[in-house]
RNA sequence: GCCGACAUAGCUCAGCGGUAGAGCAGUUGUUUCGUAAACAACAGGUCCUCGGUUCGAAUCCGAGUGUCGGCUCCA
């Protein structure tokens, strides 16, 4: 299973609203009329999509010669690609910028015209425009397929620009908004790899000035708790070119990791897990076996050994069997929940690695259930409990995607229907809506992957239901013996909760920027002497507070109370314990949180009972 | 992997052909202080690596490595 999948919606990921099909589909349909409120397309949209011509009408002007590639409206802006002489470079993105608000300014109207197929695919053949003519030839062979007649060619054109397009814009130039060019970045023409790289330049642009201004705010808030940035000033990772992908655990980042683990431990082992660990290097023979070796072997880090082909495992599944396999199992021994916490090596491409977001090197919070099949449906229930009980420890709201059968499935079809049916269910239970992605399970396993969004609305794959109906059953030969006496076979479920430990983490930086909840916090309090004859004091409160097993640190520098404040503030810690001669008399402390509150006069006991409390209950 | 950018002190960055800089952090000393920065001194660098151009390279050129923004990939 898959827990690394990548399903941020990064501003860029959105579809290309110029797709042949669906442009077939939208001058199929008919009528002007239909066409401008056709698809999804807002008055945002529209205008997003004007901005991105207007930008190639500024592009043609420099690079009279550049070929045209789409231009779609995206979230939060534009983009436009382009073939172009050389590569782009800041100043030209200024140069173009001063283009657009000339052809802003002068506010030509946009005119949409329909002309016979032919004679639009000559006009973009005579401008040298080969990704239009690819375009058109595209919608002229689907035609063909559908047997419909072939539609006409629609273009917009201000000014003297002309693009290929079905619209909708916004009347003139004029109403196109504030915007402001971002970025400029390759992308294969149609995203394959065999076909040109174009150059994509990336833009934004709001119905008002405040409107950017906020999203350009957005943006540096986004930068400010960016997972990587605080790892380092927190002090709680590091990445080294020695081993790209793969994190350095500082001591405050270990901690946080084994406060997760832990916490999820408690949850297992309440719910009658049992907690296995398999090698980490593995004869290739495992992965032929699984169909990896196959299908994921560019992914895998082998190496050779005396003359055998080993692995370091990239999931953790196929080994699991063998636990389960070690001894005959009764359908009295179901369910068997075997959970690992599994480091896994992935061999990503070096340009995806990002962080602790995308890594070669993680751990999972794996678990595989073996289960008959009338247990189905109360298993998902009860693991769809777990997600909620885990991510109700940081305020997270979990959001649940189902994907169904693909076209490519193996396995009985029987098989797969009754399991979508229980899977339904469970999710219908819930009362809470959910997204259905048909045909987006594995080609093994229907599925529920679960999203969270973080603090700025951004969406993060993070843990995983899938239900195994193949791979590790068939393929494994996994059997146990029902009450006839007969050797069945099992059903399987691969899960887990946090996903990545490294993702999750990551994302809880973002989530949290860096000021984590006080029950997961890896320093939680701060004792601040006011003066050397205090130092005293802060060790025995400190020591008090350790005995409880509660993370707490001793700033014995000779700094001032301020400065000690500053630098507490600055780690995120979630108090600051002030001792002088007042406190240090009545056995007490002044309490001070990060958020500035304060509390004088609290007992020393009180408050150590306190953040105990605080501790065991696991809030947000 | 592909396109582009970037790589200077622990961190953030300036310098961009002529002996390597600042702020913060660090160390030491003075200070012992009441809720987000006391004062001073000191120390800190194969300017990512390798090669080339040049009288001279952190600076220009090439290759490599890593990182960042995208694309692609993602059992």
């Amino acid at each position: 299973m898959d827990q690394e999948r990548q399903s941020q919606t990064s501003p860029a990921a959105a579809p290309a609203i110029e797709d042949p099909a669906e442009f077939f589909d939208t001058v199929e349909r008919g009528s002007a009329d239909e066409l401008l409120d056709a698809g999804a397309h807002s008055d945002l949209d529209a205008m997003r999509h004007s901005a991105a011509h207007v930008m190639a009408e500024a592009v043609l002007e420099i690079f009279p010669g550049a070929q045209l590639g789409i231009g779609p409206a995206i979230q939060d802006g534009f983009y436009y690609d382009f073939l172009l002489p050389r590569p782009l470079t800041p100043d030209d993105l200024a140069a173009i910028e001063t283009g657009m608000s000339g052809s802003v300014a002068a506010d030509r109207p946009f005119v949409r015209k329909e002309v016979p197929f032919a004679e639009g695919r000559a006009f973009f053949a005579a401008r040298d425009q080969p990704f239009k003519v690819e375009i058109l030839d595209d919608l002229a062979s689907r035609a063909e397929e559908a047997g419909v007649v072939l539609p006409p060619t629609s273009t917009y054109q201000h000014g003297t620009f002309i693009d290929l397009c079905k619209g909708p814009h916004v009347a003139s130039t004029g109403r196109i908004g504030p915007f402001k060019l971002m970025t400029v970045a390759g992308a294969y023409w149609r995203g394959s790899e065999k076909r040109p790289m174009l150059q994509r330049i990336y833009g934004t642009v709001w119905p008002s000035q405040d409107e950017l201004d906020a999203y350009l705010h957005r943006r540096e808030e986004a930068k400010r708790r960016d997972h990587r940035r605080l790892g380092v000033q927190l002090d709680l990772f590091s990445f080294h070119d020695v081993s790209p992908g793969s994190a350095f655990w500082h001591p405050k980042g270990q901690r946080l990791w084994r406060i997760l683990e832990t916490a999820i431990r408690e949850v297992q082992d309440k719910r009658g897990y049992q907690e296995v660990a398999t090698p980490m290097i593995v004869h290739k023979k495992l992965w032929e076996q699984s169909g990896h070796w196959a299908n994921y072997q560019d992914s895998m880090f082998v190496l050779e050994s005396e003359g055998q082909t080993f692995s370091l495992k990239p999931m953790n599944c196929p080994e699991s069997t063998f636990i389960y396999k070690s001894r005959l199992r009764s359908y009295r021994d179901l369910p068997l929940r075997l959970s690992e916490f599994g480091r896994l090596h992935r061999n990503e491409r070096s340009g995806t690695l990002s962080g602790l977001t995308r890594v070669r090197h993680f751990v999972q919070d794996d678990a595989h259930i073996y289960l008959r099949p009338d247990q189905l449906q109360d298993e998902i229930k009860a693991l769809l409990g777990e997600v909620y009980e885990v991510y109700g420890w940081f305020g997270l709201e979990p959001r649940f995607t189902f994907g169904t059968r693909p076209d490519k499935a193996l396995g009985d079809p029987a098989l797969w229907e009754k399991a979508e049916t229980e899977i339904k269910a469970a999710l219908d239970s819930l009362g809470k809506p959910y997204r259905l992605k048909p045909k987006d399970g594995a080609f093994y396993a229907p599925k529920i992957d679960i999203q969270i969004e973080d603090a700025l609305g951004r969406e993060w794959q993070t843990a995983t239901i899938q239900v195994d109906l193949v791979m590790l059953p068939e393929r494994f030969d996994c059997t146990y013996i029902d009450e006839s006496g007969q050797a069945v076979r099992p059903m399987t479920i691969h899960r887990a909760i946090y996903g990545s430990l490294e993702r999750f983490i990551g994302v809880l930086i973002e989530h949290f920027a860096g000021a984590f909840p006080v029950w997961c916090s890896p320093v939680q309090a701060v004792v601040i002497p006011i003066a050397d004859r205090h130092i005293e004091a802060a060790n025995e409160l400190a020591g008090l507070l350790t005995d409880r097993k509660l993370r707490v640190e001793v700033d014995r520098s000779d700094g001032r109370m301020q400065n000690k404040i500053r630098l507490a503030q600055e780690q995120k810690v979630p108090y600051m314990l002030v001792l002088g001669d007042r406190e240090v008399e009545a056995r007490t402390v002044a309490i001070r949180n990060r958020s500035g509150e304060q509390e004088n006069g609290v007992s020393w006991d009180d408050f150590i009972e306190r953040l105990a409390a605080e501790t065991t209950a696991r809030r947000p």
